[in-house]
DNA sequence: CACATCCATGCACACGTTAACAATAGTCTT
DNA sequence: AAGACTATTGTTAACGTGTGCATGGATGTG
């Protein structure tokens, strides 16, 4: 059906080692028969037929996109960001298939053979296996979004402690002195780390948090509902609010006004993720952002050198988060 | 490195031939011979080079999923839902590759050996020529978003003219007489289908639209504002008002606001898409939903069974749109 | 001029799999 | 008991490409 190297090497009256040199550019071949052979090329609409290439060359082409799933729990937006970073980087060089975890029952059929490398986009503990089994294949892979520890592994993700610590002093910047803090889901490292960066925000500006001002939360709206409905109770409220995720923000919100109050007049709240809602619901919301699209772009670009240079470089990468000003923080006057 | 058939056939005592057909679960060969070799299969951990199978099968396993663009235009909700949809059928039968069309420079690579078949969801009529190339090269193909009159191709796609009566027909139910439309961009297709779905409703029930009721538009926040504006300014205003889809419902809303007026109490506002803002805008709008996620299953069906029993079935398929009732249409009570 | 050197190309095989055809042994038929 | 048929396995080639080694011609050198 489609021309092969040998089609080429007839009409060219040469043998089809010396048309494979060619199209390969390879230094062994004289320049104007590599250009004769080119043209012929050309004009038979030659392409190279991947799956021989794949078997000799012991190479794929693929590049493995996994999330932990594709069905359910993955948000839109951040997966939608994920393969836009990862995809402007591979370009043409590379096929990128896309696949959920959850849908392998084996990981058998993940071998060297048929991916050249794998980036993972695990939002999950539950990836420890899927990523232990690529490593020990000796598959080059990347881990976005999560810290991972199985050595031999890239890991690229956002600076969350950082992130948390920046919209701690952007309340504190703004006035804020009695600041509460709603937290995330207790053994999620990302809920620690939000955690720890706004206490230190906190310590650096010598503001202290009371027991009454810190609520336990589930990273859910309803969490997030309740333990605005304690600070409300209080004699003294607070005067802001940072909740380690914006659904759990939304669910305060809900809170104020359920109370008659005002967000942010009465009330200001900082969120974290900048959902993809976050910029619609009233007030929108000021939070922080995780930067997907350059965390997967700076994985892929890391990926890529390993795989092409033979390395493994096996570093952890910190992003810097940013912190998205909308119009639920109101700036306090003392 | 790893095991090929001819190791386990070394093993065996038998030819790689009937290891392979042993594997395939050929009837050619005896239910003990086979069971022999999967358990030395087993034993080696075997698994098949897909990149030889390829080859030999002129199969790639290989299922392409092409969007217009990745790098921009494209709503992350439609993305991911369509990546589900097709995901959900395909499992582990096909590795699905993701790729946006912009990001070929040629269409050369292409081709019959490298992709079993190709969905491409298509927001675009500058995706004509990539049908056209596939079509050519007799790559299996469904288009899936957009109506297309290429012969030899399965499309499948919402109804949108039968959505837009149902919106319209929501509203007269809802007690609504005085109606307007915020038209669609022109020269869009999904804009003629929606316009003319709610002319059939308005038809269907007896109520005319006056021609001060009818707005043209370009599907953008500033075109919703400005038509719902020339709306308010008539002497005699309507009651409710439709548009073509939700940015343009969203503008439109926003003019009412700034005009003093309330949605829905003064004027009810109806979409169309279910953006992935609309549940969170206030109020909540009521829109259609393209059942985005249930065109690619039913696409991705529909070119499997086209590949595998090598039909080229070539119809196109209307799926019902939904009718998402949120907070922004008001009963009206005569 | 004989020999070494280098440049451009070809030969033959390899990659891992499937499949057409051949071969062997056993079974059935008459 | 001979021939036909069947069931099971093996032999060999093929898919399209890349590569180590051999080859042959041109060029340079003493």
């Amino acid at each position: 059906m489609s021309a092969t190297i040998k089609d080429i090497a007839k009409l060219a009256g040469v043998s089809h080692t010396t048309v494979s040199r060619a199209l390969n550019n390879s230094p062994l071949i004289q320049e104007e028969t590599k250009e004769r052979i080119r043209i012929i090329a050309e004009q038979l609409d030659y392409t190279p037929n991947y799956n021989a290439k794949s078997l000799v060359l012991d190479r794929s082409y693929n590049l493995g996109l996994f999330f932990t799933t594709l069905s359910n729990g993955t948000s839109a937006g951040f997966f939608y960001e994920a393969i836009r970073g990862v995809n402007s980087v591979i370009r043409d060089r590379y096929q990128l298939i896309v696949k959920g975890i959850d849908d392998y029952t084996s990981f058998h059929s993940i071998t060297k053979k048929s991916f050249d490398g794998i980036i993972i986009v695990s939002q999950s503990d539950d990836d420890g296996p899927i990523i232990e089994h690529i490593a020990n294949k000796g598959i080059p892979l990347v881990v976005l979004n999560r810290p991972v520890d199985t050595p031999g592994v890239l890991n690229v993700l956002s600076d969350e402690e950082q992130g948390a610590f920046h919209a701690g002093a952007f309340l504190v910047n703004q006035g804020h002195k009695k600041i509460a803090l709603i937290e995330g889901r207790k053994g999620f490292k990302s809920a620690q780390n939000r955690k720890d960066g706004f206490e230190r925000a906190m310590e650096h500006y010598g503001i202290t948090v009371p027991d009454s001002f810190r609520m336990p939360g589930l990273y859910d709206l309803e969490s997030g509902h309740k333990a605005m409905g304690q600070f409300l109770s209080l004699e003294e409220r607070p005067t802001a609010v940072f909740c380690c995720n914006d659904e759990m923000a939304l669910g305060a919100i809900k809170a104020v006004f359920e109370a008659g109050l005002q967000v942010p007049k009465d009330i200001s709240v900082v969120g974290f993720d900048d959902t993809v809602f976050a910029a619609y619901v009233t007030p929108a919301l000021t939070t922080v952002r995780r930067p997907i699209e350059q965390i997967s772009e700076e994985g892929a670009l890391r990926l890529l050198g390993n795989i092409e240079n033979k390395l493994n470089e096996t570093e952890q990468v910190l992003l810097r988060t940013e912190l998205i000003v909308r119009e639920s923080v109101q700036p306090l006057h003392a």
